[in-house]
DNA sequence: AGCGGTCAAGTTGAT
DNA sequence: ATCAACTTGACCGCT
């Protein structure tokens, strides 16, 4: 019998009352200066907690893994919104307890990750995107520092009609990087402009590992094999890698191929994998739900 | 209480 | 030209 991945679950829960509390940015603006910390501390209160019951919620059902959404800190780098957690009321609470998730991981082997969102783009040839998306890099490796989170995982970003010249910005804004990001950066590739073999070349240069994602790859092939990429990934690792899994909505003939299903169709687990010691997050719309179906399926 | 329009940010490709 | 999709629905204001 082969030991089962870690698997991750991503961001969210679909029938588990764990909740991630947002605000709007016209909502909290409208507010007198003077409100608005206590809303903010409130819902980052509320988030703080709510990532220690996601924990602990993964420990208890054999999940090895969790994405933290980027809005776990809500508007934390809006430039006018923006604050920092210790100048909120009880901000030094909200640390304590986004650090004893940090306790809580090392206690109970759980890895955390984060993903941040489509704004976050370095390959840019604008400063002001790439300044902008090196802040919002900075507020999350100060809450990954807080929770031991190993991975900062991000796309290559534009491509605008010279794949090339975006890769040599990425290279050089990744070296600027301060070790507390660089650390934990990783690269993915996407399902519409770069792919394993665009990234390798990247994380060569840099030592930042590379996410495999086989959706990503079968949407958009590169000449590399399943089987290719995939080694060739793992050796970008010098920690335990981490792999995406999903399943396309409607399966492989539907239209919809980049939209994910609700589950895995474990048919979509690549062959190759088998016995890896790795990470698998999985991507699927029913979220604990289908990692929970998984392992019961890899364990029968 | 329920529901619909809206939400900071970038880029691509379908329509 | 507009707009959905992307790692993810949840918030807010109105009825």
């Amino acid at each position: 019998m082969t030991p089962p991945f870690r698997f991750g679950l991503c961001c969210l829960f679909k029938n588990e009352p764990i909740t991630f509390r947002l605000t709007t940015a016209e909502f909290l603006l409208k507010k007198q200066p003077g409100e608005r910390e206590g809303i903010l501390a409130a819902l980052c209160l509320h988030n703080a907690r709510s990532l220690l019951a996601a924990l602990a919620y993964c420990r208890d059902h054999g999940i090895g893994c969790f994405r933290i959404n980027s809005r776990i800190l809500p508007l934390k780098t809006h430039p006018e919104a923006g604050y920092a957690v210790k100048d909120l009321p009880g901000g030094s609470d909200i640390i304590d307890i986004f650090k004893s998730c940090g306790a809580f991981c090392r206690r109970h082997d759980l890895r955390t990750t984060f993903h941040p969102d489509q704004f976050i783009v370095l390959s840019s040839s604008d400063p002001g995107i790439v300044q902008r998306s090196v802040a919002e890099l900075v507020y999350q490796a100060e809450v990954a520092g807080w929770i031991h989170a190993d991975v900062i995982n991000l796309h290559g970003g534009g491509a605008y009609g010279d794949k090339k010249t975006a890769l040599q910005r990425l290279v050089k804004v990744i070296r600027s990087l301060s070790p507390k990001i660089r650390s934990r950066l990783t690269l993915e590739n996407d399902d519409r402009v770069y792919t394993p073999a665009d990234l390798l070349p990247v994380c060569h240069a840099t030592g930042v590992p590379l996410v495999y994602d086989v959706h990503h790859h079968r949407c958009l092939p590169d000449g590399l094999s399943i089987e290719q990429a995939t080694q060739q990934a793992l050796a970008t690792w010098s920690r335990e890698p981490l792999f995406h899994l999903s399943s396309p909505l409607g399966g492989w003939s539907s239209r919809t191929l980049r939209s994910h299903d609700d589950f895995i169709d474990p048919a979509d687990i690549p062959a190759c994998w088998r016995g890896l010691r790795i990470t698998v997050e999985v991507e699927a719309k029913a979220k604990e739900l289908a990692v929970k179906k998984l392992l019961r399926y890899l364990s029968a």
